[in-house]
DNA sequence: TCTGGGGTCCTAGGACCC
DNA sequence: TCTGGGGTCCTAGGACCC
């Protein structure tokens, strides 16, 4: 029986229960966790902003920062000319906080954000640094789960000390939406009986996978909200936009059935960098690549993964994609011949401009040193796979040893 | 929006096999 | 002889997410 075709009056405890936790502005709050002072201030954090500096962005606005048009993404001269540095203008009451993006600091709050929904969820997928869908069935009932999702704020704020938005609802799609639905620091519960009625007036683009492409063809069909897409003809959006059509129609009806399942290892590994501009220095590039390929390398073996193919990517003007790969025979963690097959693939870009250049490995294999762990000391017996996939989430946190942070709080 | 970095999943065509 | 159908693997590209 598909989900809101439930007589009324009956039990809703048939239904899952879905917790959604986006922590707000994160990096901004880690900030302040770090200087109480920036309480209730404007806070940027970026990275590129220093004098000298030319190219750099925008990772995460404070709501107050927000205030005067500054964004995710943004570029860091333009932001301040919307919201000048506190630094170089403290008598101005206009003027904001910059700080540099500080991965290690912000790895560790999220580690103990991450320690307390491992506590209250039955089984937790982390999504991010700062996001995460715990499915907590077990846990609460649908009359109280209010009361539960205030706790798990609380719980966060009293013991960490960041605030955070929680969405609770019978799937993890309409959770998400409800988490987004009153940020900062919301609490939205949407029950079962609830989910179409709250779904309807959300605009299409903000369901989970519709994003600039999708949503302009979508209004080209006359879909402009989640309630369009739900009463839309599933064969049309089938025909339209494959598996994917059939998808969305059933998250914007609220029948998003995807379990909450922990994430479980990476399927590949990357680095990439962008020139300043673009160069037709190829010599430049072919150096990129090595170190890039350099860099994943260290980073397979750091995490114990055998990879099977090794790719590279090149971005021409405007901005052009192209992926080039080549699979072994068998998996391998050799570093050398990631540097050699990476050269290779690029030959073809030698008389290419190139703006962008990056290093994959996929095909990813852990079973051969979990292999050799059985015979050694290091095998976990009675390790959860909750557990197995914190001790991921913790060593992928340990990575970014060369000073390329990512900027993951871009939207 | 002239676009940074690290990922995921889906699709389509070709090779190859039975 | 000009040609069936199913399955799997590989490569390349595209859309999307945080």
């Amino acid at each position: 029986m598909p989900a809101g075709e439930r007589l009324p009056g009956a039990p809703e405890r048939e239904e899952r229960i879905v917790l959604h936790v986006d922590m707000d502005c994160f990096y901004a709050s880690c900030e302040r966790l770090k200087d109480p002072s920036l309480e209730g201030e404007p806070v940027v954090v970026g990275m590129g902003y220093e004098p000298g500096e030319t190219v750099g962005a925008v990772a995460t606005a404070s709501y107050e920062a927000r205030e005067y048009g500054v964004e995710s993404a943004q570029a860091i001269g333009s932001a301040l000319d919307s919201l000048p540095r506190k630094a170089e203008h403290p008598d101005d009451p206009d003027a904001g906080y910059y700080r540099s993006v500080d991965m290690d600091c912000y790895q560790d709050v999220g580690g103990e954000v991450k320690e307390i929904l491992y506590e209250l969820g039955d089984t937790v997928r982390e999504v991010s640094i700062d996001e995460a869908y715990l499915d907590v069935t077990d846990r609460t009932a649908w009359d109280v789960a209010e009361g539960f999702g205030r706790h798990v704020k609380q719980r966060i704020a009293r013991e960490v000390g960041v605030p955070a938005s929680v969405g609770v609802a019978p799937d993890m799609s309409t959770a998400k939406l409800a988490s987004d639905h009153d940020k900062p620091d919301g609490l939205v519960v949407v029950r079962p009986d609830d989910v179409r009625e709250f779904l309807a007036p959300i605009d299409v683009a903000d369901v989970h996978g519709v994003g600039p492409v999708r949503a302009r063809e979508l209004r080209e069909m006359g879909i402009e909200t989640a309630g369009d897409l739900a009463d839309a003809d599933p064969y049309e959006l089938a025909d339209e936009f494959g598996e994917r059509g059939r998808d969305l129609h059933r998250r914007a009806r609220g029948e998003d059935d995807r379990p909450v399942e922990p994430r479980g290892k990476p399927k590949s590994l990357s680095r990439e960098s962008a020139f300043d501009g673009a160069t037709d220095d190829f010599e430049r590039v072919r150096e990129q690549v090595a170190t890039l390929a350099e860099a994943v390398a260290d980073r397979a073996t750091r995490k114990d993964a055998f990879y099977r193919t090794i790719g590279v990517k090149v971005v021409t003007p405007p901005f052009d994609v192209h992926t080039r790969a080549e699979s072994l025979p068998g998996p391998v963690d050799d570093p050398d011949l990631v540097d050699e097959v990476t050269q290779e693939l690029l030959g073809e870009f030698a008389d290419e401009s190139v703006r962008k250049v990056g290093v994959r490995v996929s095909n990813l294999d852990f079973s051969e040193r979990e292999q050799a762990s059985l015979t050694g000391f290091a095998d976990r017996e009675g390790a959860t796979e909750s557990d197995r996939n914190r001790d991921w989430e913790r060593d992928s946190g340990e990575d970014d040893t060369d000073g390329q942070a990512s900027l993951g709080e871009f939207e």
